[in-house]
RNA sequence: GGCGGCGUAGCCAAGUGGCUAAGGCAGUGGUCUGCAAAACCAUUAUUCAGCGGUUCGAAUCCGCUCGCCGCCUCCA
């Protein structure tokens, strides 16, 4: 709120509420919702290293006009239509190796909610009434636009409304409760109140979710940037105006993504979804890589071009990782130690500094730099790699980034790999390149060192 | 028209008053290698969009100019 980096002290000792703005369920996840999801992810992630309880929600829009008429458009009942779009999202979410959330609240589960908020409003004479339709009163509220820093007087009015469509008191007023259309009467979605037949609209359903769920004033909200305006001004007005508190005590927003420059949309016809390009052979990880390694208040330029790039990156560090878990047992490394600490300590410094990520993945980068000229002549004890790869596996419960499964692989593989490397001692190039390709269709690749060979799974799945 | 953000090497990107301007990708040179793939090492900005100012000192602060982007009341 205050516009500045502020030091972050939650509400309870060691808790924190956290809610973020979730999709609207009419379309498939593309790269922005990614980003959002993402983003959120890694909020949690490092709250909880720092040994915070984390009770985080996300909703689900289902119920607002883009649902309404994509139902109507594919000819199937609501529910049905949204409910599809919802489990797209959580597989989505899965593919991306974000944790999940506390919840995931429907809009459509909580319109009594809504209902009772607006029946609070309309008594403390924030709300009217007109035509059937509910409306907040913007005069009423004084605080408003301050998140956005808006001058309510100087805006310019009906650009991207068409303001024909309403009965405002004041076109800046907007809508709490929407009278239903005759043809969402006769699909069955109104709700009856005292005003007569409605529904929702978008700005109340988060509202009621978010103070429903986690109180009156949460300790993190969080979405992107472009939702600032008006949403999140019409949230905080409505939540503040019913409790008196403020909605949130630290607001995060995500900066957007871009495709040559422009905000990837539909109006901009530039729409890439996860779908697309798990099609085209990227995996969740390099996405994830991707949307996670640019700070969250910096613009994503999306590109395959950068997509590629971040795939070398992230198979450097693969190989790195590969080296260290295979590594057998040598002589200990009297440096080795202060290395890891150094990056442990770099790493959570940048990132207690608003998630600099850059920054902490140079810390990592600087560590693999050192760290591999010793792989390279095995001059590490056992300690010492566990060591290692404890502290990885701490930076990567915030991350999720390395692949830090066990060397050890199924007696068959192991075979081969033997098989070939006899071979190629007895100068049996047939034999050792026959076995190679074995291993290729088993999806394992052989890489040579001065070591002896590695292998590394080509495939990408590994649990958490 | 209002409000906000951005401009650092071929590309991505950290740094917001003072050590040699992090790091990644690509490039170049080298090491290793049966071949192949990979890896490893080294190297790559007298300069931070432009101009002017403040200062002993500026990519960093101030002013102006140029370029790009977002939002402006139910696209989310």
């Amino acid at each position: 709120m205050s516009k500045k980096k502020e030091v972050f002290r939650s509400q309870k000792e060691g808790e924190v509420t956290f809610y973020s703005c979730g999709p609207t369920a009419y379309e498939r996840a593309n790269l922005s919702h990614c980003r959002r999801f993402v983003v959120s992810d890694l909020m949690v992630r490092y709250l909880e290293s720092r040994g915070y309880k984390v009770d985080s929600y996300m909703n689900f829009t289902d119920l607002d006009d883009n649902t309404i008429e994509g139902a109507e458009r594919a000819g199937v009942d609501l529910t049905t239509f949204t409910s599809g779009y919802i489990d797209s999202f959580l597989s989505d979410i899965d593919t991306l190796g974000v944790r999940r959330a506390t919840g995931y609240p429907k809009a459509s589960d909580h319109v009594q909610d809504m209902i009772e908020i607006s029946h609070k409003l309309m008594h403390k004479g924030f709300a009217y009434e007109k035509h059937g339709s509910i409306y907040f009163d913007i005069s009423k509220f004084e605080r408003y636009g301050r998140l956005s820093g808006i001058n309510l007087s100087k805006i310019q009015l009906g650009k991207t409304v068409d303001l024909d469509n309403y009965e405002k008191d004041n076109p800046r007023d907007f809508t709490l409760l929407k009278r239903s259309t005759l043809s969402e009467l006769k699909k069955g979605i109104f709700f009856e109140t005292e005003w007569g037949n409605v529904r929702p609209s978008w700005h109340i359903e988060c509202s009621a979710m978010s103070t429903g769920y986690l109180g009156e004033t949460l300790d993190i909200h969080t979405s992107s940037r472009d939702l600032m305006f008006p949403h999140h001004e019409n949230e905080i007005a409505i939540a503040e105006a019913v409790t008196g508190k403020p909605l949130a005590k630290y607001w995060m927003h995500s900066e957007l993504l871009l495709v040559d420059g422009k905000k990837m949309s539909s109006e901009n016809n530039n729409v890439v979804t996860l779908k697309d390009l798990l099609a085209m052979g990227f995996t969740g990880r390099e996405i994830r890589f991707l949307l996670l390694t640019v700070h969250y208040r910096k613009p994503i330029n999306f590109s395959l071009k950068r997509l590629a790039s971040i795939r070398t990156a992230l198979k450097r560090l693969d190989e790195f990782t590969i080296k260290l878990l295979c590594l057998p047992p040598g002589r200990p490394h009297p440096e080795v130690t202060a290395y890891v600490s150094a990056m442990e300590e770099q790493f959570f410094t940048a990132m207690d500094d608003d998630l600099n990520v850059s920054l902490a993945m140079a810390a990592i980068y600087n560590f693999i730099k050192k760290t591999n000229p010793i792989l390279q002549v095995n001059h590490l004890d056992r300690d010492q790699k566990n060591y290692i790869i404890e502290k990885l596996n701490t930076i990567n419960q915030v991350l999720k980034i390395f692949k830090l499964q066990g060397c050890p692989l199924e007696p068959e593989v192991d075979a081969l790999i033997q098989l070939r490397e006899k071979a190629r001692v007895e100068k049996d190039w047939e034999t050792a390149d026959k076995a190679r390709n074995d291993l290729a269709q088993r999806g394992i690749a052989v890489i040579d060192t001065a070591n002896g060979p590695l292998w590394k799974r080509v495939s990408d799945d590994e649990e958490e």
